[in-house]
DNA sequence: CCGATTACGCTACGAGTCGTAGCGTAAGAG
DNA sequence: CTCTTACGCTACGACTCGTAGCGTAATCGG
């Protein structure tokens, strides 16, 4: 199911294999610590315990929390990829607006996600596990809506292939960004007013920034990149 | 100095005073520990021993890990909330946003604001006040370059009091929650050339957004066809 | 059927952290 | 000077971590 960096076991014919039913319950049992305890408080002991299980086990297969939590949230986006075709444009992007935010409040989610973000900031390898295991299927859903609008004439087509990924990268962070600090930072909740409202802004900025130019793009040489860290540390 | 939920100890007239530089030993070693040990190996103890304090001292004043990490990174926050006026609607969100990514690529803030985040999941008191401590200081920089831009006439201005506040809020939400996506989750850099596109995608919006409709709100449960976007733009 | 191999459950362990209590001392307030 | 509070220090029980060792269970190749 998870799993996502097994690759790296592909000569074990032999021996035992390993109980599968056991990945079941102790992602199972992550989750559900997750939502009772939160990160914080999430022990491997007792995760095991609630999964009725050997701590022993859970080290065999996974290296410690992080990695467990990734998995165990992955599972959870895994089930909630399919987006349907609801016609327009707009009715999409409210479409996976809400449909993202329904799987964030979810407080399995809701917890893990971020804390496993900020591990991240530390841990490449962590970080990367979580792109290929949720960001990245994620971002799928970006390509298949704008491959959609631009079939139907709603979004003109791209001339070069690298703005086009730049273009979808960006549009990705926005929504996914937009969602997440809404409901997890704000806290506040995303419902269909907002996601009309977001859906409004984005359109319209879509429709422009395909496009090409309307809004002057600003005078570059103007100011320096320069900040001013005014270093604290 | 952070020190954002001390209002409950108004009756201390007596005694020996707390010492300031303690608080700031205090909160500069948990910003090194943090860009050293990132939030999960962070400890009281460690903490401590940076400061050059007793590990009881820090009880005395913070709860725990969260609330002193929280009052560590709003102190950060507190350096960087000037804005200049650049002139145009265009250059004050490129300025806004650079700067908040400049922020936010600091190993303190990188690590701690998710942790913290996360945690608050759980803590609704700890949600407070990174809300009141981080968040609300933040959205203050809207709220000025949108009167900026209406004076300016670059935004139409508001005629309804309530729809401001949501309006400000869906942008604040877009603008910093698209930056710590980009930079936290894609883990890509917001450079220059991201914060033009993004701020173009931005300003369409919104100048659409203000004016009203352009582009039909699509309908309740049975959503069909829209049309284009009305090119006012 | 039989060894070889691997996974599992269990127990135990040292190391490290947590948050608190107790004590004597330091520093302002009245 | 006395009262009150903060500080540094030490020590503590409780808990978690991640690992090691052991006997047992399951599966594969011959």
């Amino acid at each position: 199911m998870g799993k996502v960096a097994d690759m790296s076991t592909p000569a074990r014919r032999t021996g035992r294999p390993r109980s599968a039913e056991a990945d079941r319950a102790i992602l199972g049992a992550t989750r559900a610590a997750l939502v009772e305890l939160g990160w914080g408080k999430l022990t491997m002991g007792d995760v095991a315990a609630r999964a009725g299980v050997a701590k022993t086990t859970l080290y065999r297969r996974w290296a410690g929390k992080n990695e467990l939590v990734v998995d165990a949230v992955a599972a959870v986006f895994d089930e909630q990829l399919e987006v349907a075709d609801h016609g327009s444009l707009r009715a999409d992007i409210e479409d996976v607006v809400v449909r993202f935010a329904t799987l964030l409040e979810r407080p399995e989610t809701k917890t893990a996600l971020m804390a496993v973000v900020s591990e991240a900031t530390h841990d490449e390898a962590l970080g990367a596990r979580v792109r290929s295991a949720i960001v990245d299927r994620q971002k799928r859903l970006v390509l298949i809506g704008r491959q959609r609008a631009q079939l139907r004439g709603e979004l003109p087509g791209e001339e070069d292939a690298a703005a086009a990924a730049r273009n979808a990268d960006l549009i990705f962070d926005v929504i996914a960004g937009s969602v997440v600090h809404r409901l997890l930072v704000s806290a506040e909740p995303v419902d269909r007013e907002w996601a009309c409202s977001f859906a409004t802004l984005l359109l319209h900025g879509l429709a422009a920034a395909g496009s090409g130019a309307g809004i002057a793009p600003a005078p570059e040489p103007a100011r320096g990149h320069d900040q001013k860290p005014a270093g604290s540390v």
